[in-house]
DNA sequence: AGCATGGAAAATGTCGACAGTCCACAGTCG
DNA sequence: CGACTGTGGACTGTCGACATTTTCCATGCT
């Protein structure tokens, strides 16, 4: 009866499945296997001692979240953020957490807050690049707290299926720009003052500063777009035949 | 050479998971399975004649999709839209579509106005109830046109993930509250107009409009809905009418 | 009667295997 | 020499079976 009244949910240990999706997950946003990597299923499962099947329904998921392409009777591909895919990408998080901070902005209180500086404090002390994934995980938990508070399901469930991918952005971020954890924290810092002072305006033009104009000048949403477009219009020429390049990116339609 | 030169699509035989998936979905979409009702693998296998392995796959694909939800261990559900989640999935479609109008208005040309015009004479043509696959097929195809317009493959994507769970709002809009085919071919009928005068504010309110109508508050959340789009789509833009004025928000919810 | 308990039945999670498809490489022909 | 074609190997798609967990119902106790 206690379960019925008090609703508790199991502690649901958790499936080889799940187990498996996050070492994939974290394979792939360590940089361990590269971007365009082809990923063999049976050679996985072996790696890992458990099924193909499972290994299968792992890639699934990590297809939802963005992480890899699945292309039929071809093959699963780690996904590749061309520079317009990752201006695509910041695009739309901006538009989902601008949005998401209009809804939220009256329900900010100070646990929240509180909450919030905890994560940013623990961000601090890390130091990269092995601290890395914890990056990763700290930036996504903060944002969470703001889109959570939206009080839309769906706008979550929107933010969190890009999570795999931004993810994937902030590695090559670091990678390729050099970003530093003070330049994050700056940022967070700004987030958590802007919602301390609630004011959605200032709220959400930090959001949508940070994401659109950060690291661009004016204009910055136009010329994403137009890059975005221009890339759309011209695929890419692969001339080699060689094995690497089935450019999973550019297979939507 | 040819397959170089032209870059045919493969037919692309469709996978068994890819039939199952469809005829699983066309179940649910057309009310023959309830929402909340269990789906039980074993069952939905022997009935299609496929393995239990490619039915858990196709459910995975529609968990997805938002049409089914999992619980771990317990079973696979038909998932149930309250009041409250059908605004929830109103609000967000708009907010992604009137996002898209402000990207895509300008690409606006006549060769779409004509395919969307096609479209709407075929929805005219339609008669319910037995039509209703087909209409939710071409609603989703008539919004397509103008969301891939955007040129934003994330946002396609995010939009694409509601689309299961639009079929399913549908279908009980048709059931509960009597809507005709005439109430929808109207609505697409100003979408098309609002296109074709090339006027992104007449667009994105037109989208609005639609969606949030017969919500609480719908002027807040257009409000909400338009200072987010103002300031993502247009950072030049002067739009000082909200800027400083009296913020009316949402309150319940 | 109401509630806990124990076990059978059913459903899900995971596995290994077979069959069909795709890719690379070589051979053939112009 | 370059392009097309055939063949072998590797990989994915699908399947049926076993293992584990959950659900349901009958039974017994207070």
């Amino acid at each position: 009866m206690i379960a019925h009244t008090l609703k508790l949910r199991r502690p649901t240990r958790l499936r080889v499945v799940d187990d498996a999706c996050k070492s994939l997950e974290d394979a792939i946003l360590s940089g361990q296997v590269q971007p365009g990597e082809r990923l063999v299923e049976a050679s996985i499962a072996a790696y890992l001692g458990v099924s193909r099947t499972t290994v299968r329904e792992a890639l699934l998921m990590l297809q939802q979240r963005g992480l890899v392409v699945h292309e039929p009777r071809r093959g699963t591909f780690v996904a590749r953020l061309s520079s317009a895919d990752a201006l695509d990408l910041k695009m739309t998080r901006a538009l989902l957490e601008a949005f998401a901070a209009r809804l939220a902005w009256r329900s900010v209180d100070n646990a929240m807050i509180e909450t919030m500086e905890t994560l940013l404090a623990e961000m601090k002390a890390c130091r990269l690049p092995d601290d890395f994934p914890r990056i990763i995980q700290i930036d996504l938990a903060l944002h969470r707290q703001l889109v959570e508070r939206a009080g839309s399901p769906r706008l979550l469930d929107l933010w969190t299926s890009l999570n795999g991918q931004i993810g994937a952005l902030m590695l090559v971020a670091v990678e390729r720009s050099h970003a530093t954890v003070e330049d994050v924290v700056t940022f967070h810092r700004r987030l958590i003052d802007a919602m301390r002072a609630r004011d959605p305006l200032v709220l959400q033009a930090t959001i949508v500063d940070h994401y659109v104009r950060g690291g661009l000048d004016t204009d910055a949403l136009t010329s994403a777009i137009e890059r975005v477009l221009g890339t759309l219009a011209e695929p890419e020429a692969p001339s080699g035949v060689s094995r690497g390049g089935p450019d999973p990116q550019i297979r939507e339609r």
